[in-house]
DNA sequence: GTCTATATTGTGATAGAC
DNA sequence: GTCTATCACAATATAGAC
């Protein structure tokens, strides 16, 4: 059952890793299925085949995409070291996905403000619950370990200033640091620990 | 010099009205011309005579929305009060200014990654200045009020605070608070004391 | 200035040979 | 499965009457 080649990849691999990159870069109406064709070393004609339509070909990729915006931390958090080890875990780990798929976060903002339905469904598809995430925090703050507040709103202050600095790069990058890529690489590496001391200082009794 | 008939909104205005609103929905790909002119009560023949062309028309509008992404506040941190009041006041008014226009975040952060150098000459034609606001911080370490850090990470993680919640509304609104707009705007408004005082938690001495 | 009609180009999608 | 050629329509843009 085992293909023997491997060498070349197949041509629905090649198809989805183009898709990505012209869906993440330019979202579902800048795209073009010329381009994706192109990147992919195809003709268009051929996606049709695999996928029949470009909404088909977007959602395909939407879905696998999604779930980089919010981590599968479930694992983590069920681990036994301390809550505060968890924290520079996650924090740690996500601003790390997020710089190596710089456009994930500015594609999942935008093209959720008009098709919220597909957060619905891309949620469902893959069993996604938020509530792991606050669970955790509501039984810290029942323990006593950290200070009472809406868990909500810690969520939210966490992942803002982990996602925001990917999302609004160019910015950054333009107005602090010269549209330096470097500069700013360090920067991102720089908030690991900057995000977590933030936090702890803010919430730690 | 003066108008005498300022009821009926003139033609220009309506246009620049209807255009704003259809990109800031739907960014520039998204846009219609058909739309726009429908919102305006106009024709499309009339956009392209008051504008030449789509990319025109979208500089326009770019323009005037961008200084609201990073507000003006010059002024207020020119003012008497104390540095933790003026810091109240900035986050009270962005919160405010974001949640009145709630494509605003997604918008820009969504544009501003393909066409990074329509930020650059944004910043020029308005004379935006971001170091206005990272001195005022540097000026309170330098004087023993807050503790010290960068700077830059600082402001990013207020601004992070401030844009994300609005910039990921449907995803917090369909997480967290099954689509109830009110009760999401009711956490907005709670953001307002929180993101200060988590702020001030973990700067103050 | 504003309209209707039309040109022109771009783009998703299909037909059909190999 | 993969290609070339082509269709059908959507969208920007222009011409020209009023």
């Amino acid at each position: 059952m085992v293909k023997i080649k491997e060498i070349e990849k197949s041509t629905e691999i090649k198809i989805l890793e183009a898709a990505k990159q012209e869906f993440l870069e330019r979202g579902f109406d800048g795209a073009r299925m010329q381009k994706i064709a192109e990147r992919a070393g195809i003709n268009k004609a051929l996606l049709h085949y695999y996928f029949r339509s470009k909404e088909n070909l977007f959602k395909a990729i939407f879905q696998s995409v999604f779930e980089n915006f919010f981590p599968k931390v479930v694992k983590t958090f069920q681990s036994e070291i301390s809550f505060f080890d968890k924290l520079k875990f996650f924090i740690d780990n996500y601003i790390d996905v997020l710089s190596k798929n710089p456009f994930l976060p500015a594609f999942i903002l935008h093209e959720i403000q008009l098709r919220p339905e597909m957060l619905i469904n891309s949620m469902k598809e893959q069993g996604f619950n938020p509530s792991v995430f606050l669970n955790m925090f509501k039984r810290e703050m029942e323990n006593g370990v950290i200070c009472n507040m809406r868990v909500e709103h810690l969520v939210v202050n966490i992942l803002s200033m982990c996602i925001f600095p990917v999302a609004a790069a160019p910015i950054i990058k333009g107005m602090i640091f010269k549209n330096d890529d470097i500069e700013y690489q360090q920067f991102l590496e720089e908030r690991k620990i900057i995000v977590y001391e933030f936090v702890v200082n803010s919430i730690k009794k």
